[in-house]
DNA sequence: ATGAAACATGAATCAATATTCAAGTCAACA
DNA sequence: TGTTGACTTGAATATTGATTCATGTTTCAT
């Protein structure tokens, strides 16, 4: 028999104990979201799943553990969409376009997204790492396979990896987070031009 | 007479307290840095000043000021060392590789600026933006003046601005931050080029 | 129907720390 | 050298909030 230190930090058994749990991870990520990890109190969190503060240590052992479980949620969420929105495209450049926009679409859809990505860093270092060497490494596969086809320019596919993903990133940023919607159609297009012209065989020498 | 509801907190006027103020100054710094905003307590900054608790509120009122101080500071101390590397030069592709070199070499003399910088997010989130919106005007104005003297595509010069922010920002992450290190010469080639490749007159549609 | 798991509750504990303040020390000038 | 304003000190205050726990309540298999 296991001795723990703590009581036992359950997984829910019941529908009950599902929806409980489910009810505090939602809170949670608009708590988290609105305060920032540190400031987030487990009463506020509590108190948006509309439970009492002494359920929330039934299901997490403590206020990182949920904020750990939160981003790797929102992490597979994003990859499963990218996966699903990109799935089928035959050329590079149709994946590239159709994954910014599931991407500003998504982070659209989880306001919350990026602070929760964002605090992280300070929150759960090794898993903010994993987390964008995780996306970069999926991403460089692709990428990697598109060089070989000879479809885009011989460039090192992690590097354009983590330039698309800047790129994404603050045009998410800009827009979404900080407009609210979706960046203009034409601005959109100057950015898949941009990129366009990045992937292509591009000049050689200065 | 201005009546204050708390005790004056004066800029120094002697040399002793230009210094006493530096080193809380560079405290901070460090300490933001290492254990980010709400984890930093006032007593870690006044230790490794090596100035005593009290000391700390001579000079700022809290915390938050310290902070905000420090990440305007910063921005102005980049931005000059943005200004000096990039002078002179002629095109506008030289701009960008210079400012991109001058930006990472930055980032590696201030290690705690990224965490500072994305803290900011959530201590300060006007001055956060500032900070960004202050980088992509000045930015984008260079750019612009390229695009009207036809010597870099017609795109929309605030987007390609935080594009360009967003690559940088990212490369500097993956090898500034994590690797402690300028990327390799071949890598930093890359991006160059895609860069480039971006900024040039960009194929038309697909 | 009933007893045992599961689940839910919120007052109490306990540590951390931002900020204040009353009492010193220093440096320079008259 | 005495005085003064500038600077420094660190103990005391006051609040906040994570975590625990003893006590109810609900669910459901039998």
């Amino acid at each position: 028999m296991v001795r723990r230190g703590k009581a036992a930090v359950h997984e829910p058994t019941t529908a009950r104990g599902q929806r409980t749990r489910q009810k505090l991870l939602d809170g949670a990520e608009e708590i988290f979201g609105e305060e920032g990890f540190e400031r987030a109190s487990i009463a506020a969190i509590t108190g948006r799943a509309e439970v009492a503060l002494g359920t929330f240590y039934v299901y997490f052992p403590n206020k990182q553990a949920i904020f750990s479980e939160l981003l790797i949620e929102l992490g597979r969420a994003l990859r499963r969409r990218l996966a699903e929105a990109t799935r089928g495209l035959d050329t590079r450049l149709a994946v590239e376009e159709a994954g910014c926009l599931a991407f500003l679409e998504f982070v659209q859809s989880h306001k919350n997204f990026y602070r929760i990505v964002r605090q992280a860093e300070f929150v759960d270092e090794a898993l903010y790492r994993s987390y964008y060497q995780g996306l970069a490494k999926s991403y460089a596969e692709g990428l990697a396979a598109a060089v070989e086809g000879d479809e885009i320019a011989d460039l090192d596919p992690e590097t354009v990896a983590y330039m698309l993903m800047g790129i994404f990133d603050f045009i998410g940023m800009r827009w979404v987070l900080w407009e609210g919607q979706l960046p203009p159609e034409k601005l959109l297009q100057d950015v898949f031009r941009f990129i366009r012209g990045g992937l292509l065989r591009a000049p050689g020498g200065r």
